[in-house]
Formats: C-alpha cells, sequence, structure tokens
DNA sequence: GCTCACACTTAGGACTTATGTA
DNA sequence: TACATAAGTCCTAAGTGTGAGC
C-alpha cells in the first residue's frame, strides 16, 4: 500500500475533522453503573458520521449489478426433519424470486431465525435490566442478551415450542405501527392475521416483488410475546455450557508431499535435495514474485530454517548462491496447465475433492446439523506475517494428528484418525467451549489454532446477535459516558484523565483497545499501547495521529479535539521520548474494568460495534428519499462506505487499478470523439447533407438528424455512467466495504431497511451473509438500532 | 494486581468463480 | 469466445477479552 502525501491520494478517513463537542461540558458526575439515557436525539446520540465534518468526494454511485436475484433459502437441517416454520426458506421468510438453484445442495442450519431478545420498550427506552442495576460486574460473563433464548436454535425434539418464538423477535413489536409509512402499516395489518398458525412451510414460492413479500410475510403479531417466549436456555443449560451433544468427524489432512523433482540450482549448478528439502525449497520458490522476497527478515529466516533441514554439512551454505527459478517456473508452468483445464476436468476435480470433504465439512451441534468452518488443517508452508513481523518466512510445519485435540460429545464416536498408523493427541468432552478441535500453533508455539463451526451456526449467530445487543444497549448508555468521560478530562488523577482521554479516543475515533504485544509479533499498536511518536498536538487544539494498527495498516488521521483533551495529550508527552506510552498508566484491563463500572459488559471494542451501526441506521434513515432499488443501493453502499472509513477498514489498491483508470479515460475519450462526430454529422443532416466519410475513408450511414441526437443522447449517457464508475473506483480503491458489513453493522438494521425501501436483500448480503445472518430476517421492518 | 493460557472475533489478501463486454 | 473485471470464498494472521493462578 502506498502512502502519498499528496492530500488527494488519502483516503477521506485520514482528511476527516473532528468537531469538538461543546455539548459535553454541562456533564452529570461520573458515577459507577451510568443509567441508560432515555436515548434523547442530542448532539451526543449522534453517530461519528454526523458529528465529523467529513470531506467526502462524493459517494458510491453505481449500483451492484444484480441481474440475477438470487434466493436464498434457509437450508433446512437434515439430520431429523422439523415441521416447523423455523425451517421454512429464506425466501419465504423474507421476499424474493423463486430460484431452485441455489437451495438444493445446503444443508447446514441455516434456517431462518428465531429473534429471540429481550423485549425491551423500543428504541429509545431502554429499561434496565437486571444486570444493569447489578453493578460493577465481578461476576463471571455477564451475559447482556438473553442468552437463554439461542438464536435459531432448532433441536428437533423440541417442536411443541414452536410457538410464537418468531414474535419475540425484537423489541419493536411493542411499537404501534406509528412510526410506519402508511403504505407500510396497510401491508402489516394485512399480513398480521395471515399467517397459518402451524408451519408447514417448507417451500413457499412467491413471484411477487421482495417488499411485498417482505410485507405480507405472515408475522405473527403477539403483542405480549415476552410471555409467549420460548423458555428454553441454551441447550443442557448450565454455567458457561455451550452444548449438550457434538457430533462430527475431526478434520482433514493437507496430501502428503509429492515431490516433484526439479533442480534448484546453487552458483549455477542443480542440486539433489531429498523430499523434505525440496518441499520447503519449493515453498520458498513459489514467492519469488511477492514482496517478501524484497525483505531481508523474510529471507533470514527462512535461511534459518531451511539450514536445519539441509543440514550442516549440505552443499548450499548461504541463500545467496541459490536459485530457486527453475522450481518456480515449474510451478507456474502446473498454474498454468490448472488453468488450461476444460471446464469438465475442473468440475470432476471438484466434485472429488467434495467427496473426499463432505464428512467433515458437518458437525450435528444438538441436534442439528451445522456446517463446520475450518475443517482443513493448515498445510504446511512459510509463515508470511503482516507489516514487518519479526517471524515472517518461518516454517510452518505440517501438522500431524498427533498435533491435534479433539473436542467432541461424551456419546459421540471418535472421529476415525485419517492417516492410517497415526492417532490424534487427544480427546476432550468440553461442553463449555465451541471449539471442535485445536493444535499448538508451530510458529508460536504458545498459541493455537481452532477448528469453529461455520459463520451460518446457531452458535455463531446467538453470539453475534448478543455482540449487536450489547452496541445496542450501549445507546442507552453513551450519553452518560460521555459525560462522564468529559468531566474527567481535567481529573487530578492523572491514571483517571488517562483512561477519560483514552476513551474519548476508542468512542470518537474508533479506535481499538490496544493490547500488549509481545516483541515476536510485529510493531503495531491500538489505543492504549500508542506511542507519544504516534499522536503528535497541532495547537490549538488538532491531533495529527499516524500508527500503524492491526495487521499493520496505516492509521493516519488530522482530528479537531476538545481543548482539554488536547491538553491532557500535550501533559501526557511531557517529559517522554517518542517511544514511550502516551498512556503510561493505562492497560487495556484497566481501561475495560472502569468500561465495566460504566454499563454492564461494556468493553472498549464495544464502541466500534455501536458506532458503525449507528451511523449506518442513521446514514440509511437520513438519506434514503423514495429512490429505486438501484439508487438504495447507492444509498447503502455511501453509508457502508463512512462506516469502513470510520474503522479504518482498508485495502491495498490492486495492481491493476491504474491499467483500469487508463482504461476507463481512453473509453471515456473516444465516446466524446464519437459524440463530437455525431454532432458535425448532425449539422450537415440538417442542411440536409450526407454525413462524412469515418476515419477509415468509409461511408457511414445517413442517418436522420432524429436518430442523430438519439445516439449523441445515448452516448452521453454512456459517459456519464462511465465517469460516475470511474469516480467510484476511484473513491473506493483502498476502501474495504465488507469487513463493516461481516463484523459490525447489525444485519437488523439491513433487513428492517430493505423491507422498508422494497429493496430485495439479496442486493445487499450474498449468500454467506444471507446464511450468516439468518436470525435477523424476521426482524420487524420499524427496527431501528 | 499482574501474567498467561485460552477462546473467540476481526481482518486483509489470495484464490476462485461469475458476469459483463468487445 | 476470450478476456477483463467484479464478486464471492477461502485462508489464516492478528486482534480482543476473560478468568485462573500466583
Amino acid at each position: 500500500m502506498s502512502y502519498s502525501s499528496d492530500e488527494d491520494d488519502k483516503p477521506l478517513v485520514f482528511r476527516r475533522n473532528l468537531k469538538p463537542d461543546k455539548t459535553k461540558c454541562s456533564s452529570q458526575p461520573s458515577k459507577p453503573s451510568l443509567k441508560p439515557s432515555n436515548g434523547s436525539d442530542s448532539e451526543d446520540d449522534k453517530p461519528l458520521s454526523t458529528k465529523f465534518s467529513t470531506v467526502s468526494k462524493g459517494n458510491t454511485n453505481h449500483a451492484k449489478n444484480g441481474s440475477h436475484t438470487s434466493v436464498f433459502k434457509a437450508p433446512k437441517p437434515q439430520v431429523k426433519d422439523e415441521d416447523s416454520d423455523e425451517e421454512k426458506p429464506l425466501s419465504s421468510k423474507f421476499i424474493s424470486k423463486p430460484n431452485v438453484g441455489s437451495s438444493s445442495k445446503v444443508h447446514q442450519n441455516g434456517s431462518a431465525s428465531r429473534d429471540n431478545q429481550s423485549k425491551n420498550i423500543g428504541m429509545n427506552k431502554r429499561p434496565l435490566n437486571d444486570e444493569r442495576s447489578s453493578g460493577p460486574s465481578s461476576v463471571k460473563k455477564p451475559k447482556l442478551s438473553d442468552s437463554s433464548t439461542p438464536v435459531n436454535r432448532k433441536p428437533v425434539n423440541m417442536k411443541a415450542e414452536t410457538k410464537s418464538d418468531s414474535d419475540d423477535d425484537d423489541e419493536d413489536d411493542d411499537d404501534s405501527d406509528d412510526d410506519l409509512p402508511i403504505s407500510q402499516r396497510r401491508k402489516n395489518q394485512a399480513s398480521s392475521s395471515s399467517k397459518p398458525s402451524s408451519s408447514k412451510q417448507k417451500v413457499i414460492k412467491k413471484n411477487s416483488s421482495s417488499l411485498n413479500q417482505t410485507n405480507k410475510k405472515s408475522k405473527k403479531v403477539v403483542k405480549n410475546s415476552k410471555y409467549s417466549k420460548p423458555s428454553k436456555v441454551p441447550p443442557g443449560s448450565g454455567e458457561g455450557q455451550k452444548w449438550s451433544s457434538l457430533v462430527h468427524n475431526g478434520v482433514i489432512f493437507p496430501p502428503a508431499y509429492k515431490p516433484h523433482g526439479v533442480k534448484m540450482l546453487y552458483k549455477g549448478k542443480p542440486v539433489d535435495l531429498t523430499p523434505e528439502q525440496e518441499e520447503v525449497a519449493t515453498m520458498f520458490a513459489v514467492m519469488l514474485d511477492t514482496d517478501y522476497m524484497t525483505k531481508p527478515k523474510f529471507k533470514e529466516n527462512f535461511w534459518g530454517d531451511w539450514r536445519q533441514i539441509l543440514g550442516k554439512n549440505h552443499l548450499i551454505q548461504n541463500l545467496d548462491d541459490c536459485d530457486f527459478k527453475p522450481i518456480y517456473e515449474w510451478h507456474q508452468s502446473e498454474k498454468e496447465k490448472k488453468k488450461q483445464m476444460t471446464t469438465e476436468e475442473k468440475k470432476a476435480l471438484k466434485e472429488e475433492k467434495m467427496k473426499l470433504e463432505e464428512k467433515y465439512m458437518w458437525a450435528v451441534v444438538d441436534g442439528v446439523k451445522e456446517k463446520v468452518g475450518n475443517f482443513r488443517v493448515e498445510p504446511p508452508g512459510l509463515f508470511r506475517g503482516r507489516g514487518e513481523h519479526p517471524k515472517m518466512g518461518k516454517l510452518k510445519k505440517r501438522i500431524h494428528p498427533s498435533d491435534i485435540t479433539i473436542n467432541i460429545g461424551k456419546d459421540a464416536p471418535i472421529p476415525e484418525c485419517p492417516i492410517s498408523g497415526e492417532s490424534w493427541k487427544e480427546i476432550r468432552h468440553d461442553n463449555t467451549v465451541t471449539w471442535l478441535a485445536y493444535w499448538n500453533d508451530p510458529i508460536n508455539i504458545k498459541e493455537f489454532k481452532y477448528v469453529f463451526l461455520a459463520a451460518s451456526s446457531s452458535l455463531k449467530g446467538q453470539s453475534d446477535k448478543e455482540k449487536y445487543e450489547k452496541a445496542r444497549m450501549l445507546k442507552g448508555y453513551i450519553q452518560g459516558i460521555r459525560n462522564a468521560y468529559t468531566k474527567d478530562f481535567g481529573h487530578k488523577d492523572e491514571t483517571k484523565r488517562q483512561v477519560a482521554v483514552a476513551t474519548y479516543l476508542i468512542d470518537k475515533l474508533a479506535l481499538r483497545a490496544g493490547n500488549e504485544k509481545d516483541d515476536d509479533e510485529a510493531d503495531t499498536v491500538g489505543c492504549c499501547t500508542l506511542k507519544v511518536e504516534n499522536v503528535e498536538p497541532s495547537p490549538p487544539n488538532i491531533l495529527k495521529f499516524d500508527f500503524l494498527g492491526k495487521d499493520s495498516i496505516r492509521y493516519q488521521n488530522e482530528v479537531e479535539v476538545e481543548l482539554p483533551v488536547f491538553k491532557a495529550i500535550q501533559q501526557f508527552r511531557t517529559g517522554k521520548k517518542g517511544s514511550d506510552d502516551l498512556f503510561d498508566k493505562l492497560d487495556t484491563s484497566k481501561l475495560n474494568a472502569h468500561l465495566k463500572e460504566l454499563m454492564p459488559g461494556l468493553t472498549a471494542k464495544v464502541f466500534r460495534t455501536y458506532n458503525a451501526s449507528i451511523t449506518l441506521d442513521d446514514m440509511l434513515s437520513r438519506e434514503t428519499k423514495g429512490g429505486d432499488v438501484a439508487q438504495n443501493v447507492v444509498v447503502y453502499q455511501h453509508a457502508n462506505k463512512e462506516v469502513a472509513i470510520i474503522c479504518n477498514h482498508q485495502r491495498s489498491v490492486s495492481k491493476s487499478h491504474s491499467a483500469q483508470m487508463t482504461r476507463l479515460n481512453e473509453k471515456i475519450d473516444e465516446l466524446k470523439d464519437v459524440i463530437k462526430e455525431l454532432e458535425a454529422d448532425l449539422a450537415r443532416a440538417k442542411k440536409g447533407k450526407p454525413p462524412l466519410k469515418n476515419s477509415d475513408g468509409k461511408p457511414k450511414r445517413n442517418l436522420n438528424p432524429e436518430a442523430l441526437e438519439k445516439k449523441i443522447a445515448q452516448t452521453k449517457v454512456k459517459i456519464e455512467k462511465m465517469e460516475r464508475d470511474k469516480e467510484t473506483k476511484e473513491d473506493l480503491k483502498t476502501v474495504a466495504l465488507g469487513t463493516s458489513k461481516i463484523n459490525y453493522l447489525d444485519p437488523r438494521i439491513t433487513v428492517a431497511w430493505c423491507k422498508r425501501h422494497e429493496v430485495p436483500i439479496e442486493k445487499i448480503f450474498n449468500k454467506s451473509l444471507l446464511a450468516k445472518f439468518a436470525w435477523s430476517m424476521d426482524v420487524d421492518p420499524s427496527f431501528r438500532f
């Protein structure tokens, strides 16, 4: 990624300004366990995007090509059949056109969705629940949302309780229709009585538009669903219990190494290598065209590990005299061969792989078939640490069954070890955790690599929902929290001052907490680990941030802050070196302990979720003007982009970016020439003259003036579209939109907005996201974050 | 109050597949 | 049909946060 000093090249986030928030000075005293506010519409409640004076270059202006309104059908569990509403295809629960193709092969529990969140009284009024009133939590893991009401969970032996569990899908059920547009209200009324009470609706074909389906969706409206909500706790409940029964087939290993026999050169001469030596040499060779080759640390680490495999007395004595090109070229030709395979060959290969992997792809959790996420053991390779990682290039050794601990239900059969003659390291039956297997990370032996269920699983969905509920809870507390930290900017105790300023930065700039890091990790920072050199005060009240954050992504931002913050930062810097900690009295534990005094379960990362989601909600609400689907999609993308900028979600500029821009410019120029020509022809046609010959000297068709005018207009539209595409492409070249959508934006905001504005959800969520967010699909259209 | 093991979420880039366009 | 590009998926690194043990 390049970081040009040219202002125009910077992602927008780097040109963002923070307005001082003057409303904060009339703060109330800071107290532990602040009570949630009633969510007034004060400036304080507004998302970052509305508070910052963002210098924005227009918006994303192209709708996705949505010609394929594919319909996601929430696949039904295959283990046991269920007759419940729960297994209705998503399309029937949400919207959209039938699409047979996408439904058949998936069988995981992606089924829609019981939205079991606890009832609150409307979005602005959050009753204090027990947790809130319980004060600082010294207790174990306070669960913020109703953990007794798992998302999606539909064990087959619980049919009887199907009733109404979608009724309590959100607090907005309590809301009257008053907040809805009239058209919406009518639709809801029409639908409220239409749902059959029993739910044998496995396949409901919908031919009408998404919105119609959405609104006609026969949602049971049970106002007192609070009481009818299933009282189940996570199966086999109990402190920390995640499942009662767990069955799976373990993990699959990468194939054993097949030597290729291509000889690398040492001092210009071919060298014989053992298969093990050749394997590691090949790992290096295939990376010859990557940036890692420019990093001495990478080469040094590789050499250190390879040398051990070569042995002290090997012919090869230094890396500089090695020529890996023959292996690199062999690898390239293998890649090319693969590319040249016919579609049928590729398909056959894929099917073969599927057949081999099928059994590892699924687990059965409490009787429900769920997809496993990463069931493939990581193959050996060279460690590709990001940024200036001190361990880059080290050999990541092959993982064997004897490295792997399996976690499985007591009554489940122990997975057969797929490599004959070997056996698992250990078998556990720990139902307080969600992992299915783990092994020690060969690069950092103290750490682990886990095998978890896929994002579409109930367990993940449940925890996702809890995350968003916690962030929503913050909405009710945020005013008090901001008042509290504002008051503490000038606290006489420096620790408190640092806590206040750090919280301010986490809240306003969506910084990460910043845990301490070891010396054998890349040198990156978060809020608590900011160094003096990372924050430069520029009077009267500007702070210039410049540091490497997670994944060594650079955070560069100049913000105007409140004067007390500015002064506090100046004071924290006093007498320190550039490499010293800015917040020397603070770490994430202390910070989070403090945050928990303000709201149960509050930690630094909740602010990111909160600010991202509230920004989306706010921007969608402000910017949706009742346009068509394409225009609404643009509004969504624009909001999504703002969130990505706030969270500093960047991507590197693609290698082909400048070529693409050049090509677009050329095309635009060509079209402009076409217009000039057409205009000349038009002038002649108006005088009754034939058009001039084209550039090849050939005669052109003689068109009448009307036809020429139409052609000119069409070409102009084409140019405009290309200009917009160009702008969007440039605008988003360093912004990654996906990360926030996957991790920070409460899907219920999106689903409800889609329902309100007749946008098919498939325009916003792809198949994976639909599966991941199945739990949110039943949300009431009036839902607001 | 601190460290560390552990469990989990968040993240960008590589790779693959789908789609659009000439 | 071939190629370019966009979209989707996979991979695994790199974070956050909890709680036990000292």
